[in-house]
DNA sequence: CATATACGCTACGGCTCGTAGCGTAAAGAG
DNA sequence: CTCTTTACGCTACGAGCCGTAGCGTATATG
């Protein structure tokens, strides 16, 4: 779901889009972002940036909102959690990646500006779920189930509690990771990353009852 | 710091400046924000929302940024901590306000495109917590000085590190809070106060070393 | 070749911004 | 009461951006 979200991308009739023209834009519109904020990208910008007409720009996405969502969820696209041998590890190598990303001024900047308008669109929200939060959660999914077939964690009594519990722990994790770059301008060291994959780890592995948490 | 944030509000001389405008505008941007989102909100709705001429606004104020933080700030003014009798009661209390607060669909927009901004400008991001994160930490901080006035608590061996260890955990409850009702869409409901309160009240009654956190 | 689509360019109406100018309203100083 | 000072409402303005339309050109398929 790099780009071109509506419809299929040519039929092959006429002339084939510019692939390089998706990937210019994409480029221009993360520098912009980076460089003039939310407040100062304009389409205009991004098209000259991108060296393309700026109805080329309206030709692929109707709104800034889904060209910025595109462009950011480009960043989160190749993702994949490789084996390090111990679910501590994976686990971490997954919040250090996401930490990083969203400690990028320009991952910032739309992602927030990006959920501002999520709160009067729901779809924008969904999207926006979708192509970066979810993935993340996914990965973290896949290392635990490796987890499990090593051996190194009893195999899930209840599935469906199972995955709400990594919703619940990730969406704090998230949601934290912005909010202490962007209330209180700190990046997220590894004493944080430490303790992120600490907070994953605790329920994953039925220590929840160590603490003194009490969920109803 | 409700409002005219720059310079003294009237040296006694010429006519003074009309309060009731002030909150006039106030609520109008806070209105405006809810019903058009932060991309609808322009000045020109504002004042007229207000009953009140453009070029007041911009009397008063220098930019949309600032207009909106005293907005929102408003909101978190006439802030005190009761006294529940237990700390327990009394920390859920304010969490339980600042969710509140955090899940009006105007804070939610204010503030997300408020902390786009900040990615750009620091001294905006000071602003923001200053008028709305610090005051929630200092009401914690009261509640929990009662709490060992009360001997509930024992007193603090290191003041410093219970000082970053409030901002830490709130840190946390704010973004997750964020998280949860932006990304999610789901509100934050009582099981998630429980879970917020217990995370606070962990760390400070020395509970800590119950939790498998490790923090270097 | 014809057909079909993408592209770049220019131009447009509409909206918002932030400012300037002016006459009027409301306070204090003499 | 008059003078001064500041705030207010109103109008108008240049500037910038938005999103669209029209047109000629470029690049694909058959």
């Amino acid at each position: 779901m790099a780009a071109a979200p509506t419809g299929p991308p040519s039929p092959a009739k006429g002339r084939p889009r510019s692939a390089a023209a998706d990937r210019a834009i994409l480029d221009a519109t993360r520098a912009a972002l980076a460089e003039l904020g939310w407040g100062g990208l304009t389409m205009g910008h991004v098209a000259e940036r991108a060296g393309v007409a700026k109805t080329t720009l309206y030709r692929r996405w109707p709104s800034r909102n889904e060209l910025v969502v595109d462009a950011v969820a480009d960043l989160f696209e190749d993702l994949e959690i490789v084996d390090l041998g111990s679910l501590q590890a994976d686990i971490e190598a997954v919040v250090q990646r996401f930490a990083a990303l969203l400690s990028r001024p320009e991952t910032q900047a739309a992602l927030l500006a990006l959920f501002a308008e999520g709160t009067r669109d729901p779809l924008l929200r969904r999207r926006i779920r979708e192509a970066i939060v979810d993935p993340q959660k996914e990965l973290v999914r896949c290392g635990r189930a490796r987890a499990q077939e090593r051996g190194e964690l009893p195999p899930d009594a209840d599935e469906a509690a199972a995955r709400e519990e990594v919703d619940l722990i990730f969406d704090t994790i998230a949601g934290t990771v912005e909010h202490r770059i962007l209330v209180s301008g700190e990046s997220v060291g590894e004493a944080w990353i430490h303790r992120f994959t600490t907070l994953l780890l605790a329920p994953l592995s039925g220590l929840s009852a160590g603490r003194p948490a009490q969920r109803p």
